[in-house]
DNA sequence: GTGAAAGCGCTAACAA
DNA sequence: TTGTTAGCGCTTTCAC
């Protein structure tokens, strides 16, 4: 089969250029203080031999990996339904990819994978870690916590520990969640309910909360809880039929959840926009563009959320090994949304 | 802030269980040939460290990594308009976690990021590679060929270059389409169309190809590409409703595609499946379960093909370092494809 | 069955 | 500015 090529090691570089390993290193790291002209010969020497430093011998001796793991807790988010997580993960690997990291992809499924990313972590095999800590109390965030491993979360965690000195990319949810209800009671509507999504996510609960921001006394049967999903969002939608017949707008958690309201609002006979308005969240195109009508929705941009996390961890990775740190900690970051209006309300 | 915790070496584990180095070595990596006391004795001071193998160190010496790439080119793809990548990626995930194997993403974004690739491949760096190679003449494939990586492609690849030794594994796209479209002529349709996806991409001829195979004498204008996207599924709908009106059945090559198809259909005032029986491909729930009628499709095992992936690589891994090879070479895999009936067709 | 010792390829003091 | 040298933490012959 294919010949394993003995791959050059720094040693025949060396020899081919006339010059020291050290010398080589330097110039393969940059070449700061070296002479041009042995630069040149190095780079030359580099190039002919196809040389590639072996990251491996180069990590035992630096402790940098320039590695980055990203850690979804997957099977009970909507990670696999919607292209969110696609897109988060493209504006990490932007980011990363930009300043030469790599992107180790840990997916878990449940309480036994946390073991094995807490060890993975402690391991130290990677620089840091980018989390998205998509539920309340979930262990993990403590158990990345304690491996001491630089993290940034995706999304406020919630997270009943110790909260100081916690990094996180978030969307506005509550602002941008009072900002559909406005446009809502712009629109002359009073009876706008609100399908939540899972609760047990801040998303949800801050989505929620602005929600409530806007309708400060409103009617509690206005209110339903989904789960992020379409089928959640036509149980949800029935239940409100059923409750509150009068309904006349509807601010959903996300946009699958809109599409599901929206069919059962057309089974229904309820004319959107003009019997119920209706709001989404996200802007996913391939669903909001897509439902009858076009949904109005509040647009975040969830690459650059993920962009965003990425380059809060490497500042934070390029500010420690300074033991006195010249840059400020990075402090969270919660991005703005905007409303997108189409035919919906 | 956090203080650096020195981790054990093996050196403090072996002082500490008062035996050598080599021999706490040994107990780490299986034990074999250790006295039972000693592998106790080693097996509590590891514990009791905290012990944790230090990666970059033994790859140093092994030469392994157990870390496998896997390569996405995006920007092209549908990669980020439906679940199709969490999927594969959860089944790539499962299968490389049961054999202690890390994950390393890289996403591609046209030629810029091929260099980059081949060189992070040719710097031994990972083990092997997992490669979604989605067009036609794509230069990554001969690129990542000639970086001597073991490589499993997803996807039969539809590359013009030497194909021997390739590995791949698909679904059978062929026979999937010759079901679907059988199902329709076994209802009695004789005016069956095809909207085909993006023909760059093997799965699209592929499914054209089944197509054929059945209407062996289709009137050519019952054929429009589309491009796997809702928007390419609802113009070339619209193609055909205006260049045969009589069309009484569709057989689309994706579920979105198929969602698309159906939107217009509904506009056009077609019942379906009474006046056009639609199929799609995929099985994509959250699509298939949401449209209007339920769409009767082609389901393909997305997770369970990127399980097969990872486990024909790691094989292929296994089997490399013997020189003599005892196990045969992995050869490309096929799955079946199964039909699913709901209320379209 | 166990230990001693020789590196794997690289970086980083320190000397020159 | 450049070279010499000492490891980084681990696996793996090779003796014992």
């Amino acid at each position: 089969m294919t010949e394993t090529a003995p791959r050059p090691t720094l040693e025949a570089v060396a020899a081919r250029a006339g010059v020291s390993r050290a010398t080589v290193s330097r110039v393969v790291n940059g070449g700061d203080g070296v002479r041009e002209r042995l630069v040149e010969r190095v780079r030359k020497a580099v190039d002919e031999l196809g040389y590639v430093p072996n990251q491996a011998a180069r990590s035992l001796v630096t402790r940098r990996h320039d590695a980055v793991a990203v850690i979804v807790a997957e099977p009970e988010t909507r990670v696999f339904a919607d292209p969110f997580f696609a897109l988060q993960l493209r504006g990490i690997s932007k980011e990363l990819t930009a300043h030469d990291n790599q992107l180790v992809l840990l997916l878990t499924e449940g309480r036994d994978d946390h073991a094995r990313v807490a060890r993975y972590l402690a391991g130290g095999h990677v620089d840091g870690a980018l989390v998205f800590s998509l539920h309340l109390d979930d262990p993990l965030p403590g158990l990345i916590q304690s491996a001491g491993v630089p993290t940034v979360f995706g999304g406020r965690p919630g997270w009943s520990g110790e909260t100081r000195g916690v990094v996180y990319v978030d969307v506005d949810n509550r602002g941008g969640a009072r900002d559909a209800v406005r446009h809502l009671t712009g629109l002359g509507r009073t009876r706008i309910a609100h399908i939540a999504g899972a609760l047990d996510q801040t998303s949800a609960v801050d989505r929620l909360d602005g929600y409530r921001d806007v309708m400060v006394d409103a009617d509690p049967r206005l209110i339903a809880e989904g789960d992020f999903t379409p089928a959640g969002g036509e149980r949800a939608m029935r239940e409100l039929l059923e409750r509150c017949p009068d309904v006349d707008a509807v601010f959903a958690a996300n946009d699958l959840t809109a599409a599901g309201a929206l069919r059962v609002l057309r089974e229904a006979g309820r004319r959107v926009p003009d019997d119920v308005a209706v709001i989404g969240f996200d802007d996913m195109l391939p669903v909001a563009e897509q439902t009858d009508p076009a949904l109005t929705t509040v647009r975040q941009d969830i690459e650059e959320m993920g962009r965003l996390m990425a380059r809060l961890l490497l500042r934070e990775l390029d500010r420690r090994p300074s033991d006195e740190p010249v840059a400020p900690a990075p402090s969270s970051v919660v991005l703005p949304t905007t409303l997108v209006r189409r035919a919906s309300a």
